[in-house]
DNA sequence: CCAAGATGCGTGTCGGTGTGCCCAAGGAGA
DNA sequence: TCTCCTTGGGCACACCGACACGCATCTTGG
Protein backbone atom coordinates (compact mmCIF):
# COMPACT_ATOMS: atom_id res chain seq x y z
CA UNK A 1 0.00 0.00 0.00
CA UNK A 2 1.93 2.93 -1.13
CA UNK A 3 1.12 6.32 -1.78
CA UNK A 4 1.67 8.47 -5.29
CA UNK A 5 2.52 11.87 -5.48
CA UNK A 6 -1.25 12.73 -5.95
CA UNK A 7 -1.94 11.02 -2.71
CA UNK A 8 0.13 13.20 -1.05
CA UNK A 9 -1.10 15.81 -2.87
CA UNK A 10 -4.94 15.22 -1.81
CA UNK A 11 -3.16 14.90 1.58
CA UNK A 12 -1.46 18.17 1.73
CA UNK A 13 -4.48 19.89 0.24
CA UNK A 14 -6.78 18.37 2.78
CA UNK A 15 -4.41 19.88 5.59
CA UNK A 16 -5.29 23.17 4.24
CA UNK A 17 -8.59 23.01 3.11
CA UNK A 18 -10.57 19.99 5.16
CA UNK A 19 -13.62 21.34 4.08
CA UNK A 20 -12.94 21.19 0.49
CA UNK A 21 -15.45 19.39 -1.88
CA UNK A 22 -14.19 16.65 -4.23
CA UNK A 23 -14.75 18.90 -7.47
CA UNK A 24 -12.67 21.65 -5.63
CA UNK A 25 -9.72 19.00 -4.77
CA UNK A 26 -9.89 17.47 -7.77
CA UNK A 27 -8.93 20.55 -9.85
CA UNK A 28 -6.16 21.16 -7.87
CA UNK A 29 -4.86 17.79 -7.86
CA UNK A 30 -5.56 16.80 -11.30
CA UNK A 31 -8.11 14.36 -11.09
CA UNK A 32 -11.82 13.73 -11.82
CA UNK A 33 -14.16 13.80 -9.18
CA UNK A 34 -14.75 10.60 -8.72
CA UNK A 35 -11.30 9.50 -8.93
CA UNK A 36 -10.52 11.76 -6.05
CA UNK A 37 -13.57 10.50 -4.31
CA UNK A 38 -12.38 7.38 -4.63
CA UNK A 39 -8.63 7.88 -3.38
CA UNK A 40 -9.90 10.08 -0.56
CA UNK A 41 -11.91 7.52 0.80
CA UNK A 42 -9.19 4.79 0.49
CA UNK A 43 -6.93 7.16 2.33
CA UNK A 44 -9.25 7.71 5.53
CA UNK A 45 -10.47 3.93 5.58
CA UNK A 46 -6.59 3.00 5.85
CA UNK A 47 -6.28 5.27 8.60
CA UNK A 48 -3.90 7.55 7.21
CA UNK A 49 -6.37 10.62 7.44
CA UNK A 50 -7.11 10.64 10.90
CA UNK A 51 -9.42 13.15 11.61
CA UNK A 52 -11.01 16.33 10.45
CA UNK A 53 -10.77 18.94 12.74
CA UNK A 54 -11.11 22.67 13.23
CA UNK A 55 -8.13 24.81 14.02
CA UNK A 56 -8.44 27.54 16.81
CA UNK A 57 -6.54 30.71 16.98
CA UNK A 58 -5.74 30.26 20.61
CA UNK A 59 -4.17 34.00 20.47
CA UNK A 60 -7.74 34.50 20.45
CA UNK A 61 -8.40 32.86 23.23
CA UNK A 62 -5.46 35.06 25.21
CA UNK A 63 -3.42 32.63 25.31
CA UNK A 64 -0.06 33.58 23.91
CA UNK A 65 2.45 32.24 26.33
CA UNK A 66 4.05 28.69 26.10
CA UNK A 67 6.31 27.41 28.50
CA UNK A 68 8.14 23.94 28.36
CA UNK A 69 7.87 22.32 31.50
CA UNK A 70 10.50 19.61 32.69
CA UNK A 71 9.55 17.89 35.76
CA UNK A 72 11.58 15.12 37.37
CA UNK A 73 9.81 12.69 39.55
CA UNK A 74 10.44 11.31 43.12
CA UNK A 75 11.04 7.69 41.83
CA UNK A 76 11.22 5.85 38.65
CA UNK A 77 8.86 3.04 39.81
CA UNK A 78 6.08 1.92 37.36
CA UNK A 79 3.57 2.85 40.26
CA UNK A 80 4.92 6.56 40.09
CA UNK A 81 5.05 6.99 36.45
CA UNK A 82 1.24 5.44 36.55
CA UNK A 83 0.15 7.92 39.42
CA UNK A 84 1.68 11.19 37.46
CA UNK A 85 0.01 10.61 34.33
CA UNK A 86 -2.86 9.34 35.21
CA UNK A 87 -3.05 13.44 37.10
CA UNK A 88 -1.03 14.93 34.86
CA UNK A 89 -4.06 14.31 31.82
CA UNK A 90 -6.72 16.23 34.00
CA UNK A 91 -4.54 19.23 33.83
CA UNK A 92 -6.59 21.77 31.29
CA UNK A 93 -3.95 23.92 30.41
CA UNK A 94 -1.30 20.90 29.37
CA UNK A 95 -1.62 20.43 25.21
CA UNK A 96 1.46 17.88 25.30
CA UNK A 97 3.42 15.80 28.06
CA UNK A 98 6.34 13.62 26.96
CA UNK A 99 8.03 10.37 28.91
CA UNK A 100 11.44 11.16 28.22
CA UNK A 101 14.57 9.46 28.37
CA UNK A 102 17.82 11.04 30.39
CA UNK A 103 17.32 12.56 33.40
CA UNK A 104 14.12 14.62 32.83
CA UNK A 105 11.09 12.00 33.45
CA UNK A 106 8.41 14.09 31.85
CA UNK A 107 8.56 17.12 29.71
CA UNK A 108 5.15 19.22 29.25
CA UNK A 109 4.00 22.10 27.15
CA UNK A 110 1.59 24.30 28.83
CA UNK A 111 -0.27 27.19 27.46
CA UNK A 112 -0.97 30.02 29.30
CA UNK A 113 -2.39 33.85 29.09
CA UNK A 114 0.79 35.48 30.38
CA UNK A 115 3.36 34.64 33.40
CA UNK A 116 0.79 35.67 35.96
CA UNK A 117 -1.54 33.24 34.34
CA UNK A 118 1.38 30.68 34.64
CA UNK A 119 1.92 31.59 37.82
CA UNK A 120 -1.68 30.37 38.78
CA UNK A 121 -1.11 27.16 36.70
CA UNK A 122 1.68 26.23 38.04
CA UNK A 123 0.31 26.85 41.79
CA UNK A 124 -3.27 25.37 40.77
CA UNK A 125 -2.05 22.73 38.10
CA UNK A 126 1.41 22.13 38.46
CA UNK A 127 2.07 22.07 42.55
CA UNK A 128 -0.75 19.73 42.33
CA UNK A 129 0.83 15.98 40.45
CA UNK A 130 2.16 13.70 42.61
CA UNK A 131 5.26 12.12 42.99
CA UNK A 132 7.14 15.63 41.64
CA UNK A 133 10.76 15.78 42.94
CA UNK A 134 11.30 19.39 40.78
CA UNK A 135 9.58 21.49 38.39
CA UNK A 136 11.98 23.79 36.03
CA UNK A 137 9.89 25.92 33.36
CA UNK A 138 11.11 27.58 30.45
CA UNK A 139 9.65 30.50 28.90
CA UNK A 140 8.97 30.04 24.99
CA UNK A 141 9.83 33.52 24.11
CA UNK A 142 9.03 32.75 19.91
CA UNK A 143 7.65 30.06 18.16
CA UNK A 144 9.28 30.16 14.81
CA UNK A 145 8.35 26.93 13.52
CA UNK A 146 4.62 25.36 13.82
CA UNK A 147 3.74 22.65 11.61
CA UNK A 148 1.16 19.46 12.11
CA UNK A 149 2.83 17.56 9.67
CA UNK A 150 6.22 17.81 8.86
CA UNK A 151 7.01 18.84 5.20
CA UNK A 152 8.98 16.01 4.48
CA UNK A 153 5.55 13.48 4.74
CA UNK A 154 4.84 15.27 1.65
CA UNK A 155 8.08 14.77 -0.30
CA UNK A 156 8.23 11.04 -0.11
CA UNK A 157 7.45 10.08 -3.73
CA UNK A 158 6.86 6.53 -3.93
CA UNK A 159 5.76 6.39 -7.24
CA UNK B 1 -17.37 40.25 21.86
CA UNK B 2 -17.53 37.46 24.75
CA UNK B 3 -18.49 33.54 23.78
CA UNK B 4 -21.53 31.94 25.31
CA UNK B 5 -21.17 28.18 26.22
CA UNK B 6 -22.93 27.16 23.08
CA UNK B 7 -20.13 28.84 20.88
CA UNK B 8 -17.67 26.49 23.20
CA UNK B 9 -19.67 23.93 22.16
CA UNK B 10 -19.13 24.46 18.36
CA UNK B 11 -15.88 25.06 18.67
CA UNK B 12 -15.61 21.83 20.60
CA UNK B 13 -17.39 20.03 18.62
CA UNK B 14 -15.68 21.22 14.98
CA UNK B 15 -12.33 20.28 16.97
CA UNK B 16 -14.09 17.04 16.33
CA UNK B 17 -15.76 16.70 13.39
CA UNK B 18 -14.65 19.69 11.07
CA UNK B 19 -16.98 18.06 7.99
CA UNK B 20 -20.16 18.48 10.63
CA UNK B 21 -22.78 19.82 8.82
CA UNK B 22 -25.17 22.83 10.02
CA UNK B 23 -27.81 20.54 11.18
CA UNK B 24 -25.19 17.31 12.88
CA UNK B 25 -23.83 20.29 14.88
CA UNK B 26 -27.28 22.22 15.32
CA UNK B 27 -28.53 18.60 16.96
CA UNK B 28 -25.42 18.56 19.23
CA UNK B 29 -25.48 21.79 21.04
CA UNK B 30 -29.65 22.55 20.70
CA UNK B 31 -30.09 25.08 18.61
CA UNK B 32 -31.80 25.21 15.04
CA UNK B 33 -29.50 25.10 11.96
CA UNK B 34 -30.43 28.79 11.32
CA UNK B 35 -28.67 29.65 14.43
CA UNK B 36 -25.63 27.53 14.22
CA UNK B 37 -24.99 28.70 10.75
CA UNK B 38 -25.02 32.47 11.62
CA UNK B 39 -22.52 31.43 14.84
CA UNK B 40 -20.44 29.68 13.23
CA UNK B 41 -19.87 32.44 10.41
CA UNK B 42 -19.16 34.75 12.95
CA UNK B 43 -16.69 32.47 14.34
CA UNK B 44 -14.79 31.99 12.03
CA UNK B 45 -15.13 36.11 10.91
CA UNK B 46 -14.16 36.83 13.72
CA UNK B 47 -11.05 34.64 13.62
CA UNK B 48 -11.50 32.21 16.27
CA UNK B 49 -11.93 29.06 13.57
CA UNK B 50 -8.33 29.54 11.81
CA UNK B 51 -8.76 26.55 9.49
CA UNK B 52 -10.25 23.42 8.68
CA UNK B 53 -7.66 20.87 8.25
CA UNK B 54 -7.22 17.12 8.47
CA UNK B 55 -5.10 15.44 10.71
CA UNK B 56 -2.93 12.67 9.53
CA UNK B 57 -1.89 9.46 11.81
CA UNK B 58 2.10 10.43 11.72
CA UNK B 59 2.02 6.71 12.40
CA UNK B 60 0.96 5.28 9.11
CA UNK B 61 3.88 7.14 7.42
CA UNK B 62 6.19 5.72 9.83
CA UNK B 63 6.73 8.38 11.98
CA UNK B 64 6.58 6.99 15.33
CA UNK B 65 9.56 8.62 17.11
CA UNK B 66 9.73 12.73 18.78
CA UNK B 67 12.82 13.98 19.59
CA UNK B 68 13.25 17.00 21.38
CA UNK B 69 16.81 18.73 20.86
CA UNK B 70 18.06 21.93 22.51
CA UNK B 71 20.60 23.92 20.34
CA UNK B 72 22.93 26.65 21.63
CA UNK B 73 24.02 29.15 19.10
CA UNK B 74 27.30 30.45 19.60
CA UNK B 75 26.22 34.09 19.68
CA UNK B 76 23.04 35.89 20.21
CA UNK B 77 23.21 38.19 18.20
CA UNK B 78 20.05 39.30 16.19
CA UNK B 79 22.43 37.99 13.09
CA UNK B 80 23.17 34.67 14.40
CA UNK B 81 19.43 34.30 15.45
CA UNK B 82 18.44 35.39 12.13
CA UNK B 83 20.48 33.24 10.29
CA UNK B 84 19.62 30.14 12.19
CA UNK B 85 15.74 30.74 12.15
CA UNK B 86 15.74 31.18 8.59
CA UNK B 87 17.57 27.76 7.94
CA UNK B 88 15.85 25.98 10.50
CA UNK B 89 12.28 26.10 9.30
CA UNK B 90 13.74 24.54 5.71
CA UNK B 91 14.40 21.48 8.07
CA UNK B 92 11.60 19.06 7.01
CA UNK B 93 11.50 17.16 10.02
CA UNK B 94 11.28 19.73 12.21
CA UNK B 95 7.49 20.41 13.42
CA UNK B 96 8.09 23.11 15.95
CA UNK B 97 10.71 25.16 16.67
CA UNK B 98 10.93 27.62 20.07
CA UNK B 99 13.05 30.26 20.62
CA UNK B 100 13.56 30.13 24.75
CA UNK B 101 14.49 32.26 27.20
CA UNK B 102 17.08 30.69 29.89
CA UNK B 103 20.22 28.75 28.67
CA UNK B 104 19.10 26.89 26.00
CA UNK B 105 18.41 29.37 23.13
CA UNK B 106 16.22 26.84 20.89
CA UNK B 107 14.31 23.91 21.41
CA UNK B 108 12.80 21.99 18.27
CA UNK B 109 10.27 18.85 18.38
CA UNK B 110 11.67 16.57 15.63
CA UNK B 111 10.31 13.51 13.87
CA UNK B 112 12.20 10.77 12.82
CA UNK B 113 11.00 6.96 11.80
CA UNK B 114 13.67 5.52 14.49
CA UNK B 115 16.78 6.36 15.96
CA UNK B 116 18.87 5.46 12.77
CA UNK B 117 16.79 7.97 10.85
CA UNK B 118 17.34 10.73 13.63
CA UNK B 119 20.74 10.10 13.22
CA UNK B 120 20.58 10.68 9.38
CA UNK B 121 18.25 14.07 10.07
CA UNK B 122 20.88 14.84 12.33
CA UNK B 123 23.78 14.67 9.63
CA UNK B 124 21.85 16.14 6.99
CA UNK B 125 19.26 18.53 8.75
CA UNK B 126 20.45 19.67 12.26
CA UNK B 127 24.07 19.33 11.75
CA UNK B 128 23.85 21.89 8.87
CA UNK B 129 22.16 25.02 10.45
CA UNK B 130 24.34 27.98 11.23
CA UNK B 131 25.66 29.27 14.23
CA UNK B 132 25.17 26.14 16.56
CA UNK B 133 27.65 25.60 19.39
CA UNK B 134 25.67 22.86 21.31
CA UNK B 135 22.77 20.12 19.94
CA UNK B 136 21.48 18.13 22.62
CA UNK B 137 18.97 15.44 21.95
CA UNK B 138 16.31 13.80 24.05
CA UNK B 139 13.92 10.86 23.00
CA UNK B 140 10.18 10.76 23.69
CA UNK B 141 9.64 7.23 25.42
CA UNK B 142 6.13 8.13 25.36
CA UNK B 143 3.39 10.87 24.14
CA UNK B 144 1.45 10.38 27.68
CA UNK B 145 -0.69 14.20 26.57
CA UNK B 146 -1.56 15.26 22.81
CA UNK B 147 -3.89 18.04 22.40
CA UNK B 148 -4.68 20.48 19.79
CA UNK B 149 -6.13 22.83 22.16
CA UNK B 150 -6.24 22.91 25.74
CA UNK B 151 -9.21 21.47 27.59
CA UNK B 152 -9.16 25.37 29.58
CA UNK B 153 -10.65 26.90 26.06
CA UNK B 154 -13.60 25.09 26.78
CA UNK B 155 -14.27 25.22 30.23
CA UNK B 156 -14.82 29.21 30.25
CA UNK B 157 -18.52 30.11 30.90
CA UNK B 158 -18.89 33.73 30.25
CA UNK B 159 -22.51 33.42 29.66
C1' DC C 1 -42.81 49.51 27.57
C1' DC C 2 -39.86 49.47 23.73
C1' DA C 3 -36.00 48.25 20.89
C1' DA C 4 -32.48 45.27 19.38
C1' DG C 5 -30.58 41.04 18.97
C1' DA C 6 -31.20 36.09 18.67
C1' DT C 7 -33.96 32.09 17.61
C1' DG C 8 -36.84 28.88 14.91
C1' DC C 9 -39.55 27.42 10.92
C1' DG C 10 -40.31 26.95 6.16
C1' DT C 11 -38.93 27.10 1.53
C1' DG C 12 -36.30 27.02 -2.64
C1' DT C 13 -32.21 26.62 -5.02
C1' DC C 14 -27.82 25.02 -5.65
C1' DG C 15 -24.14 21.92 -5.17
C1' DG C 16 -22.09 17.78 -3.54
C1' DT C 17 -22.04 13.08 -3.41
C1' DG C 18 -22.70 8.33 -4.93
C1' DT C 19 -23.56 5.04 -8.62
C1' DG C 20 -23.33 2.70 -12.95
C1' DC C 21 -21.02 2.18 -17.08
C1' DC C 22 -17.33 2.40 -20.36
C1' DC C 23 -12.49 3.15 -21.52
C1' DA C 24 -7.37 2.98 -21.23
C1' DA C 25 -3.12 1.02 -19.49
C1' DG C 26 -0.36 -2.51 -17.62
C1' DG C 27 0.76 -7.33 -16.26
C1' DA C 28 0.38 -12.28 -16.41
C1' DG C 29 -0.09 -16.35 -18.66
C1' DA C 30 -0.81 -19.46 -22.44
C1' DT D 1 2.07 -12.42 -29.74
C1' DC D 2 -2.41 -12.54 -28.36
C1' DT D 3 -5.71 -12.44 -24.82
C1' DC D 4 -7.59 -12.10 -20.41
C1' DC D 5 -7.83 -9.70 -16.18
C1' DT D 6 -7.03 -6.25 -12.99
C1' DT D 7 -6.51 -1.52 -11.68
C1' DG D 8 -7.40 3.20 -12.08
C1' DG D 9 -9.73 7.01 -14.63
C1' DG D 10 -13.42 9.67 -16.62
C1' DC D 11 -18.37 10.79 -17.96
C1' DA D 12 -23.22 11.21 -17.04
C1' DC D 13 -26.99 11.11 -14.25
C1' DA D 14 -30.02 11.24 -10.28
C1' DC D 15 -30.86 11.88 -5.63
C1' DC D 16 -30.35 13.68 -1.44
C1' DG D 17 -28.83 17.09 1.56
C1' DA D 18 -26.77 21.45 2.76
C1' DC D 19 -27.06 26.18 2.66
C1' DA D 20 -29.13 30.81 2.43
C1' DC D 21 -33.06 33.73 2.63
C1' DG D 22 -37.38 35.80 4.56
C1' DC D 23 -40.45 36.26 8.20
C1' DA D 24 -42.63 35.56 12.70
C1' DT D 25 -41.57 34.93 17.59
C1' DC D 26 -39.15 35.38 21.78
C1' DT D 27 -35.92 37.14 25.09
C1' DT D 28 -32.96 40.53 27.00
C1' DG D 29 -31.57 45.00 28.46
C1' DG D 30 -32.48 49.76 28.93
Amino acid sequence: MALDRKDLAILAELTTNARASHTELANKVGLSSTALARRQKTLEDDGYIQAYQAALDLAQFGLTTTVLVRIALESQSDEALKAFEAEVVKCPSVVRCFLMSGTDDYILIVLARDIQDFERIHRTELSRLPRVARVQSSFALREVVNRAVPTVVFGETKR
